[in-house]
DNA sequence: CTACAAACCGACCGGTCGGTCGGTTCAATG
DNA sequence: CATTGAACCGACCGACCGGTCGGTTTGTAG
């Protein structure tokens, strides 16, 4: 049982160093910050990881998991691309939104440089989910032959642009519900995207 | 000549700080860092402003009288609601790729808690600005009378994620050039909120 | 040349930062 | 009960942070 707590206590770190690098930032949250939040000195904080850095790399990792399973893994399984696309929206949205998914939106937000190996780790898998992205919106041009008027690349940006940019502003209290706005950014997307 | 000095002076100090806060980031920016690219010593830079929050807020203050400048007054005077509209993305999109106007993308990133007064003053000019575009939008789905899919308030927030977001990826060096993206973010923005 | 204020310097302040380290607690194993 | 290693503490380090202040330089006006 010794691996399992130790496990445990990494991802119960990160977890709650995710949620204060959301609420006030990385550069803004101290070591103590997020030792004291974990009932722990900063000395036992750092029995379990190296440096600050790692923690925000690990926060990022796990990001491009989530993304990774709850998006991509999600979709694969759909047959038809227009069909695929819609999931996608709905995930990747729903996960922007999600209270219980901070590190997305750390990841979204911090500009931290990291050691440059671990920079190119995270970037490299962004790439690919860009192109993921991208390749999909392709697929659905061919299918409904629209494929002239907007390139696949520019409303890949564009549909990620729309989607990750809701952090900035999106309160769940709001007069914009979830649901609510997949629907309408959907139903932009689509029209915009496929003329 | 003493007045204009000090104003250039103050003037100048803004657009380092706001060259360094976009390339570093307003935390990992010391005032001396700040101070030695004016080769000036902190002190000496402590003459002109009292505070390093005052700094960001002017920069910020500055950004927004370059949005109400160069877009909205920019677009005031066209009368047709649908030019209005194209005109603003334009302009915006510019604005946002313009690499001598720094001081957008520091406010579109920052989220530094300024003074609670200081920052209602900025918040309260953003959303002036939201509903200024949320307006022009749902004029122009009167005129189309195409005002039953999309909410201008989604629209809007759809709008200024798709432009907001291009300082995190956009390289001027890159694939999609600032006339291209125009084009493209206008045909889907139009073909997608204008159903 | 004098006077004076703006501009600026550089040493300094209290505090906090990320990170270290020697030692203690604790729980499981044999 | 002794051993052992993970978990953890708390005092500490050097560096740097934002900000201060007394004094010097500099430019201009009379």
């Amino acid at each position: 049982m010794i691996r399992e707590t130790l496990i445990d206590s990494r991802q119960e770190i990160l977890r709650t160093a995710a949620r204060l690098f959301q609420q006030r930032g990385y550069d803004a949250t101290s070591m103590n910050d997020v030792a004291s939040a974990l009932k722990l000195s900063k000395g036992g904080l750092y029995h379990h990881f190296q440096s600050k850095d790692e923690i925000l790399f690990h926060i990022m990792s796990h990001a491009m998991d989530i993304t990774e399973e709850k998006v991509v893994n999600a979709v694969r399984g759909i047959s038809d691309p227009e069909e695929r696309l819609r999931m996608l929206i709905r995930r990747h949205l729903n996960v922007v939104l999600s209270v219980r998914d901070r590190e997305i939106t750390v990841m979204l937000h911090e500009n931290h440089p990291l050691p440059p190996p671990l920079q190119k780790r995270i970037n490299a898998r962004k790439k690919d989910y860009i192109h993921f992205v991208e390749n999909l919106i392709a697929e659905v041009q061919r299918v409904k032959r629209t494929n002239g008027v907007v390139s696949p690349r520019a409303a890949a940006f564009a549909l990620l642009g729309m989607i990750n940019w809701i952090y900035q502003w999106y309160r769940p209290d709001g007069a914009l519900l979830g649901e609510d706005l997949v629907r309408q950014y959907t139903d932009i997307f689509f029209a915009g995207a496929f003329q």
